[in-house]
DNA sequence: TACAGCGTGCCGTGTCACGGCACAAGTCTT
DNA sequence: AAGACTTGTGCCGTGACACGGCACGCTGTA
């Protein structure tokens, strides 16, 4: 239990830090050398990370994680079905498009496609997004139960920027108001200058399955394009779940 | 250390078939139950893996393979900066391209951009490509040592098709082929109805870093067309090397 | 030359992984 | 309707192996 607790730790600190070696990872990781080293050869014969080409004393991760990361977003139809919606949304804003799922209480940016443009967002795949800071959380809490909704609130709302929402009460309201507008916004309520606009992907089963957002510098986003995104970012995601629930239905 | 490796192999089992349960990834890995169920444990409580929506009993991925799985790739460098040429790739061709880099001797499948076209060539991401008898794999072979083609070749040549290449003498022909021609090709030799034009990314050392490939059905694959597309891959990939070095450099 | 950092190997102690077994709950036969 | 299965889960004695302090060889620096 706890070398395997130590050993995947390694393995995450190794994906952060690569190339690393022994002494710093030992160091990040607060554990004993020796106790990092063990983690090392076993993650190494269980084919997870490699030596660097050069330095046979750093490591990296191998493409392993690759292989069982791609399920993680499941459903391999939501990703494949999703992107050449995202494209032609892509297409239509020359935005950064992005698709985030929730899973277990959190919001995980599950694929991105960029903008040509030269200001540009760049998030890591996997991101957490805060539910109540970003566009997607609030496209998709504004679709979840209420249930799901105060479950989350309970946990209490960071503040990340001056717009950051963090009173119960006005988050409720937004989500209202996201419900009856249909897209879900973002003013730089996480980071200061990223603004979005989202709509959720609602499943079968009416539940919240995904969500797609339009990421844009806030120093670009107007009234006027956050009209206009949003009722792009709704139409894709509808479309998105007409497209799910035909593939699954046949 | 088993322990460890037993909890990877489960992660990898749950990845290939999730949502499973406890009995029949027990049997999947010829393990006893309790083994199993330990390991499974083990990997939720370091938040790998989740139980499935509505059947508490059963097993799914969560995101937090991702984030590894995407560092794997090098995410910053190679993909962010090929992503776009690939784009660039597939609007020229309206045809599926691959991105596939060298990882320990095996070709791995980093990145995928689909053609608009119904008939498509799917292949999952983190899929390992044989060496010898893939567009990617070859283009990535010729643009190697001698000693690692050597390596590659001592395996042995397995064949996959009609047209695969198995006689070591035969693929060394084909490479300096390849090398003098700038871009390989497959015709159908992994799989029948599958073929593809590739060339090699070379970084800064000199080395093959990746591959860019247009993969095409067999049957909308004519001469003319694969001049076209190698015209093009070799652009694609002479594109990407720059870019790579410029970036690194600057 | 002394030193600090590195990666690696050794080893005694004590923990915890192993896997057989049993049981409750649910599902499919007959 | 009642048995025959299967499935998920918990218990537990034994013994393997993870733990982490320590020491070694090595390299680059003051």
């Amino acid at each position: 239990m706890q070398n395997v607790l130590n050993a995947l730790r390694a393995l995450e600190e190794v994906a952060a830090r690569q190339p690393i070696g022994v002494a710093d990872l030992a160091r990040a990781m607060e554990l004993p050398k020796s106790s990092v080293q063990r983690a090392l050869v076993t993650l190494h014969t269980a084919g997870w990370i490699r030596q660097a080409a050069g330095t046979p004393t750093r490591w990296m991760v191998t493409a392993k994680a690759l292989h069982v990361g791609r399920s993680a977003t499941g459903e391999l139809s939501l990703r494949d079905i999703a992107v050449p919606v995202m494209e032609e949304l892509r297409r239509q804003t020359d935005e950064t498009v992005h698709l985030a799922v929730p899973e277990g209480g959190r919001i995980v940016l599950i694929e991105r496609l960029e903008t040509s443009q030269p200001v540009r967002i760049i998030l890591p795949l996997g991101q957490n997004l805060p539910a109540h800071a970003s566009a997607n959380g609030k496209a998709i809490l504004a679709a979840s139960t209420t249930e799901t909704v105060e479950n989350y609130v309970a946990e209490g709302l960071s503040r990340f920027t001056g717009t950051s929402i963090t009173d119960p009460g006005d988050l409720r309201a937004e989500l209202a108001e996201i419900r009856a507008r249909g897209y879900a916004t973002n003013s730089g309520e996480w980071r200061d200058d990223v603004s979005a606009v989202a709509a959720a992907v609602i499943g079968e089963a009416g539940t919240p399955v995904a969500s797609i957002s339009v990421n844009v510098p806030t120093s670009r986003m107007t009234d006027a394009s956050r009209a206009a995104f949003g009722a792009a970012v709704c139409e894709a995601a509808q479309r998105v779940g007409k497209l799910l629930g035909s593939a699954s239905g046949g």
